[in-house]
DNA sequence: ACGTAAGCGAGACGGTACGTCGCGTCTTACC
DNA sequence: GGTAAGACGCGACGTACCGTCTCGCTTACGT
């Protein structure tokens, strides 16, 4: 009745795999991404280089199932976000976006060295994928008018994703100055302006 | 009196670094940054690999090297940039964005790959950065209020800057549906939209 | 009253044996000995990796017991065999012989491999410690002078033992073309002759 | 006129080659041939592992070269044995079989390590081979009869050449104890009676 | 016949060697 | 002096076996 046995991982298992992950993080914050070799993460884990490799295919592989298994938790606290009540009326951030960004104070070292120049570009694509996602999720409730002469769809999600990034690249490189509420507030301020601005009227 | 010494290199060595930066690029294009190797480069090219470190300390020297002197010419080409009469009076692309977009056009596949998860991270760092002082440049003409509880500039030239490479990304990977001109108006409104709004009224 | 305790296995235990024994002789017939590993051996045998390091500590281990129990049982059908009465009277090959060449022709396929470059010289050696053996058995019943200047008894029994094996060997890789009696009698009478020859009369 | 192009080896390589053999024979005879690494191998030669790997893919292969060299030196100072006129006739021994156990001894300690039980198979079947070849080339000198009821005349070459192994392995094995010259006869002088006897006259 | 100790399956783990690949340095000869 | 050719040391890679070790299940045995 309790012990739900469709994820009672071995405890071994459980705890090389976090050993691993832990080890992966810190080495990555001490030397970035691609200068962290298998061998580092099994010595500082204290695991053996070949159970490293009974786990994880290659490096990239441990990297993906931690981002899988961390935004599978972002998405899971984020089922209370009610979409409709948050878009263009009033400027409250959205829960998302804020636990979104509590995430990221949380692994904050991680997170200023894999998106900079010592990270991997593929973690950077992965984050702005998943705003990409989240600004389409959005769209849908806001007048789009799309005329053929008019700025692309496509170009301001592309624009607003990556200005999210350079948000939260400025927030973690400069220490977060500022609580992930003040943030997400501004932030959303400054997409919902842009979305609004060039798809609601057009000046010209 | 000795033809111009510094840029009399000799025949051999023009010829050298020409074919190794062509063969990264090629190859960078083909298979990625991360996955192109030195023998790579020097097979395509068809020069010795001992040759090769004679030139570059390694293959992201080659790619600095090349990013410096093509962003050299840039430069070049933008001395005739006027600061002070292009922004928030009337929105007309600056002419450097315009020579940056059509540079960019010149060696869409490479920048493709480059800014995309195949690419290098310093290499995106790099051309943010250039992208982040163009806007620095742009700053002391506007009035900047800064009051405390304001958007710090700091964010907002993060936020446009990253946009703006979003906008690129978007424009190459759609294999450039606009002009340079096209783009870079739209482009230019945005981020001047952005930035009067956030430092000129603050709404609430 | 306990059934003969020494030999009352368990079930379970006599089964998978003998299924691991096969399962190794067709592999080391399949791809040599040294080419075979614990795993295959489990897998063809359908047994679990860890119940083999319970019976066998590795894949000698199960070869040598194999023999063991063999050549036990070829010992045993020897006992018929009087010494004495076969040698340099008349050249009748040696029960003995009779029932080695029988078991080797059994598991022909399997001594074809195991004597040869795909086998195992421990393997090699084994049998030809047993054929010393049996020569050195047939010695004391011959004249042996040992003269300093005289072919050493000691080269001799190398040389007839080596012999044995190299007729087996062609018999073996030939298909067994003659009956172990035909093979028993010319070797015999080959060997026979050698040591008569150089034991007996030195020719100068 | 001097530099003999055709096998002016890099110095380099020749040392790294030679260090490489000397280091497999020194720790085959130490702790046999299986039980030799690469890794081993290259420590001792003091060479980088990956060296080892861009002149022999793997120690059989080392172990082959040096057997073909060393075989190729025999076969060369054996072009002054002249065939016919030793066979059957007196019985002295040949050049050619001399100068192989002249080798043999140069290497004894390697020898009987590789033809024992830490041996390797493949190598005592070249040695073998090279025996029977021998043989064979003496062969046609001698009438062969080979009456279909008659012992088969490979079955002979088998018998003889094992059993040349086995005269030399006594040899190695009791610290040469005589001469190369002295056992060179003895063998010759079994090894003839056997081939006579056998194929000359039948008893029976 | 049946309860229990054994044998067994499943598989994580620490080790060690493998053969490959890429790097950057170096030497030698050629032009 | 620039280049080709290529040996070399270094060190990471991913794979393959090895032998050891739980941990539950099941099955033949002994009374």
């Amino acid at each position: 009745m309790m012990h739900n046995m469709e994820e009672a991982e071995d405890l071994r298992v459980r705890r090389t795999r976090k050993l691993l992950q832990e080890a992966m993080i810190e080495l990555t914050i001490e030397k970035g991404f691609a200068g962290t070799t298998v061998r580092d993460i099994t010595e500082r884990a204290m695991v053996n280089r070949s159970t490293f490799y009974r786990h994880f295919s290659d490096k990239y592989d441990l990297m993906d199932q931690f981002m899988h298994e961390t935004y599978q938790l972002i998405g899971d606290q984020e089922e209370s976000f009610q979409p409709g009540n948050e878009c263009h009326t009033e400027y409250k951030a959205p829960v998302g976006l804020v636990s979104l960004l509590k995430h990221v104070q949380t692994y904050s070292s991680f997170y200023r060295v894999m998106l900079g120049e010592k990270g991997d570009p593929s973690f950077t694509q992965k984050v702005l994928k998943y705003i990409e996602r989240r600004f389409r999720h959005l769209l849908p409730n806001m007048g789009l008018p799309n005329k053929p002469t008019t700025l692309p769809v496509d170009l301001l999600v592309s624009y607003v994703s990556h200005a999210g990034v350079g948000a939260i690249v400025w927030w973690i490189e400069n220490a977060q100055p500022c609580s992930p509420e003040q943030l997400a507030s501004w932030l959303s301020r400054l997409s919902m302006a842009d979305m609004n601005r060039a798809l609601g009227s057009e000046g010209e």
